[in-house]
DNA sequence: AATCATCCCAACCGCAAGCAC
DNA sequence: AGTGCTTGCGGTTGGGATGAT
């Protein structure tokens, strides 16, 4: 296989392509014993003439134990339709919610399936940042339930980035330790991101924590420890509310909690005002089409 | 049956972040 | 603080499988 620029190995002797069974289980066995360790070394350790890059890739996409292979459920996909409109190309942070998925098979998935069926739906699909299209014009006319819905959560997501950007630049003497990471993942961690997951209804699975792996994406590198943590991390996501309660607790306590109040507040008038907008009927979004009226209503 | 086109997915690459020294 | 190494992520590619002609 061809690949144009300089190899990851350019070591004589090592092999690429295809994996074959011998070098699979030979793979397997030393990873069964050992673990993986250093990803470098392991080739040479497990006897494999490959370059460590490669043995990881096989075993975290292909021969970790518990991959899950098969055809996407309906739930997996509408996760996974959720979780772009909101992500973008993350697809490790995508994965981290689909148990037994990886990321190169999630998004394979979508780049051959899930794209195909997005076509006029205002998804800037493919691109590398989260899918919004500013044309909402293009939004309203979406024409499935489920899709208007995604679009309702679009906007949604956006404009309480925007609003979250005004509000932390603002609050710089809040401690970025105790911020999420990620505001998206904020949102979506918050009640109006359950909201919009029970719109879609039942999608199982759904509500894990994507903390983990946005945060720190340290937790794929080892299979058993990056399932045990998918699948602990629930806790982590159901119980961010009453971390934030906490955190903000201690910081009264202390005397620290003066500036950071106005985050905390935001937060919850941001949930109530969005959540207010999903509780919306489909005719009603028409709002969306004017931006200043859409924040006007926030601001109110 | 043979050829061509398209699809799917495993595997590759470069880059950037994190870490150790 | 600077540097080098390792790991993980996302984009891209190529080959096999499948379908169409």
């Amino acid at each position: 296989m061809k690949m144009g620029k300089a190899l990851c190995c350019d070591k004589q002797g090592v092999r690429r392509g295809a994996w074959t069974p011998e070098e699979d289980e030979a793979l397997v066995e030393y990873i069964k014993m050992n673990g993986h360790g250093s990803w470098r070394t392991l080739p040479m350790h497990a006897g494999l003439l490959r370059c460590g890059k490669s043995c990881r890739l096989r075993w975290i996409n292909y021969l970790r134990p518990d991959i899950k292979r098969g055809p996407f459920t309906t739930e997996e996909e509408s996760t996974i339709v959720q979780l772009h409109g909101m992500l973008g190309n993350r697809w490790a942070a995508i994965a981290s919610q689909l148990p037994g998925r990886t990321d190169n098979e999630i998004k394979n998935y979508w780049n051959t399936q899930l794209k195909k069926q997005l076509p006029h739906s205002g998804h800037s699909v493919g691109s590398q940042q989260p899918s919004f299209s500013p044309d909402h014009s293009t939004i309203v006319k979406t024409e499935s339930p489920s899709m208007r819905h995604m679009v309702q959560w679009e906007n949604a997501r956006v404009e309480a980035e925007a609003r979250l950007s005004m509000e932390s630049s603002l609050l710089n003497s809040w401690s970025t330790s105790e911020s999420h990471p990620d505001h998206f993942l904020q949102l979506w961690h918050s009640e109006v991101g359950q909201s919009f997951r029970a719109i879609k209804g039942k999608g199982g699975g759904v509500c894990q924590s994507l903390v983990s792996q946005a945060s720190s994406s340290k937790l794929e590198s080892s299979s058993d420890v990056s399932v045990q943590d998918k699948n602990t991390g629930s806790s982590a996501f159901a119980n961010m509310k009453q971390e934030q309660d906490s955190s903000y607790k201690l910081k009264l306590e202390d005397g620290t909690a003066e500036s950071e109040l106005g985050y905390y507040e935001f937060l919850d008038s941001s949930d109530s005002a969005l959540n207010h907008m999903l509780d919306m009927n489909d005719g009603e979004i028409g709002f969306l089409c004017e931006s200043d009226s859409f924040l006007n209503t926030l601001d109110g």
